[in-house]
DNA sequence: ATATAGATATGATATTTGTCATGTTTTGGT
DNA sequence: ACCAAAACATGACAAATATCATATCTATAT
């Protein structure tokens, strides 16, 4: 097993504020998971004990609308915590995750998370901040549903796909999602997501290779009314 | 002027977890403010040195989306506090705040935020908390702009006014929104709230009389699909 | 009390998006 | 390599929502 102060994602999250001694408590009581994709990791409505630190591989959180269908609130990068959101508060956890490609997570129990929410205000501070970024970022995202067209908003799921996770050598988006994923993402009908996609290939803003997909012309999208 | 330890609002929010010393340095160093419905506490854009703690009154936070029209991302309460997100990430504000009524506010400098955060522990705890509640309310909202119709969404923002700021002695809902106000919640045209306020109207769900609105049927309401 | 700007209301029509049907392509398991 | 089972694609149509035009109401300042 790893140790904790060795593992270069912690660089991305707030466990970058802990002492040595600190991430030697979290190493000696951490376990170890594989995910594969498709594998759901939690579900709306349980509860966790801990809080799980994405050491590699993309997972989608998602909520089960009344309508029943999917939506998918946020991806989940490589160096994010999973679940700290429901653990400070206490309550069960409000969205679900998914694998979307194979992933290693190290589970870390609730009570080691809150013994340095204690003792260090860096910590607490650091996880402050992760939290006010993350409301930011669903804010922005409130004003994007209910303001801009599927068009527009199909499109910046893209742009966000590509700064997210990058690109292979070929140019293509790194992360593979489903064009049901993408209709998820901006809440609108599969065919609806798969028109937009086709139109945008027309227009040759995009490439795609079986579920693959490129961008090609980043200035195009970002013109999308 | 009043002192912190004596003042009702501070229950509400995260100051509640203030030593009586604490308070003091706050009633110390805050000033109070009065603002006329219709002013702008602060333009998205802006830096704060501040948070303001909402004493009396409604206001609402809202973001101009690119097609150039508000969206209303949040209502806020008698007790709430504005502005500690962007303090927290020293961040220029990310929503612009308008009182919907007269208020009365005060605002508190942020070195004396930050050094209550350093100091005690339950205080930033508790900041956290309300951070990862409205995080959770934020997410939930994406999910109901993405998969709700604008007649569900509107029936929801009816209830959710109605139980954040209950209604008057004659069954009136509190805080009185013009139907602007409505469909920038929703998310639609101005035309459309009001066309589907008729229409709630028509069905008996609901009662109005000028601007004032009465929810006379809240199972139906509920069952809007 | 009255004028008037702003808010509310409603019709007609255009546009966007969803739904259902159906065919084609791709993918993953043997 | 082959065969389901998904996933993708597209047409036809329906429903939801936006836009534009215009009329009526209402709150507020003088």
């Amino acid at each position: 097993m790893r140790k904790c102060d060795q593992c270069i994602v912690r660089q991305f999250n707030s466990l970058k504020s802990l002492s040595k001694e600190e991430l030697l408590g979290i190493s000696g009581c951490k376990t170890s998971k594989f995910i594969k994709k498709g594998e759901t990791i939690f579900e709306e409505g349980e509860s966790l004990h801990g809080v799980y630190c994405v050491k590699d591989g993309v997972c989608k959180l998602t909520k089960l609308s009344a309508n029943g269908k999917d939506q998918i609130v946020k991806l989940v990068v490589k160096g994010d915590l999973l679940g700290q959101r429901s653990l400070i508060v206490n309550e069960t956890v409000n969205l679900s995750a998914v694998a979307l490609s194979n992933m290693e997570v190290c589970f870390i129990p609730k009570d080691e998370i809150f013994l340095n929410l204690k003792n260090n205000s860096n910590f607490s501070l650091d996880l402050l901040k992760q939290m006010a970024h993350d409301l930011k970022q669903a804010d922005n995202v409130i004003v994007n549903m209910a303001q801009k067209s599927v068009k527009q908003r199909l499109a910046e799921a893209l742009m966000y796909v590509q700064s997210s996770f990058g690109e292979d050598k070929d140019g293509f988006l790194n992360v593979i999602l489903s064009r049901e994923d993408y209709a998820s993402v901006v809440g609108t009908a599969t065919e609806s997501a798969i028109r937009v996609l086709s139109q945008f290939k027309k227009e040759k803003l995009i490439t795609t290779s079986g579920k693959k997909i490129k961008i090609n012309d980043l200035e195009g999208l970002k013109r999308i009314e």
